[in-house]
DNA sequence: TTTTGTGAAATGATTCACAGCC
DNA sequence: GGCTGTGAATCATTTCACAAAA
């Protein structure tokens, strides 16, 4: 069947007042991450250069695919030879953003999100969380990876004094919503959702969900057409 | 800017040798699954009926994608009136597989894994967690969440025993290919992976992957985005 | 009168295939 | 000779807009 997935399109399409022609597709965006992981397992196995066929079998994706990605930030490849690595992931990174060190504030350190604090997943690679919050006046104080659980009432300073612009929702889906309210009232434009809830948020802001159980029945119809097709092999 | 996300078309498409013709989109089944929980949650609060307006609106999308979406698995709803809520459920559920209770295999008991363990998002719709397996002699016979460590040698026969069919992956990225590899050699033909790699498999297997720090990376792409628009604001 | 279901149009993404450059 | 960059063709998804059903 297929590949690697899990994010892209469900990003219903940037409806901005006065049209920003977003120059990268959206989808492209979505894969960068995952060309710049590659590239950086490359490098650290001490390649300099790398053709887009080998970069796109590592990255799971077609070659012309790739390419028409890459061009979308330029033309930084040599004909007959292919990239380098270095600058390749200099240009990705510079494209994403990662340019600056991003602030991140992480709001519910139950099971899921403490997990994510201690993932490593952040500060790998120019995140940096600013604050770990609760709304359990009882786990205020508690330390969890290296940082104090705060209560959710320092969001507006957290969010002021560190510059965060990015924020993290892991509370229960009862919750969502109005930490999600409050992220935005205190100056967060990017929120990524781990509770199981769609948000509502005014324009402007991005919000992207992962959810367990969503990508499980997603595995659920395949499995189940799996099973269908192998029933009718007459 | 945009509204949900994180789950659609990464998928890079079907490419089984008999073409078999997958009638509903792609895009549609990664939504599908969104409507289900919205639909739970109306019926819980005790609607039996609901127009394509209402329930795009808690999905997250326009009505008439929604609408276009639903006449996919027939025409369930009545002119004028809207979606019997129950029905509903009951047909999205069947397309999805969700009429028998798919076993589940957890690789990688760590930080992450136990968080997933943990996090009732399984036992919640249909799945069930056969097994919890880690590679670290260690912890063989540890119980979290109720279960038991096992060694990762008992994965064919957990496999074989339990009917599972789908694993998901919560290890390290170093070890995710080969437990990939052990659990497509074992039977597994659905996969979910945490890790952060791109994991080959063979043809007929799914993947489908959650990143966080993929994730973090396109809300930096945005945010850096906004941040230059403002700039510009003349 | 309300709201579904759906062809047809518009938009977006992927793939092809090859000219151009090293 | 090998490999990138990219128009043009194909395929997929979304949106429009309205006829038909209740």
């Amino acid at each position: 069947m297929s590949q690697q997935a899990v994010t892209v399109p469900p990003v219903p399409a940037a409806r901005t007042r006065s049209r920003v022609r977003s120059e990268v597709p959206e989808a492209t965006v979505a894969r960068l991450p995952v060309y710049l992981r590659a590239l950086s397992a490359l490098a650290d196995s001490g390649r300099t250069t790398v053709s887009s066929e080998a970069l796109a079998t590592a990255s799971g994706v077609g070659s012309a695919k790739l390419r028409k990605d890459l061009s979308y930030l330029g033309s930084y490849g040599t004909r007959g030879v292919g990239y380098d690595v270095q600058e390749l992931v200099l240009h990705i990174s510079r494209a994403l953003g990662l340019g600056q060190r991003w602030s991140v504030v992480l709001v519910g350190v139950g099971n899921l999100g403490q997990a994510l604090a201690g993932y490593g997943g952040f500060d790998d690679r120019g995140f940096r969380i600013a604050a770990l919050l609760d709304a359990d006046p009882r786990r205020t104080g508690e330390v969890v990876a290296g940082l104090p659980i705060r209560p959710l009432a320092d969001l507006d300073e957290v969010v002021r004094q560190e510059q965060v612009s990015i924020g993290v929702i892991a509370t229960p889906a009862s919750a969502a919503q109005e930490v999600c309210d409050r992220l935005v009232a205190a100056g967060v434009s990017s929120i990524l959702n781990f509770a199981p809830t769609v948000l509502q948020v005014p324009q402007g802001v991005d919000v992207r969900r992962v959810d367990l159980s969503n990508e499980l029945q997603i595995l659920s119809f395949h499995e189940h057409r799996k099973a269908a097709a192998a029933g009718t092999a007459s």
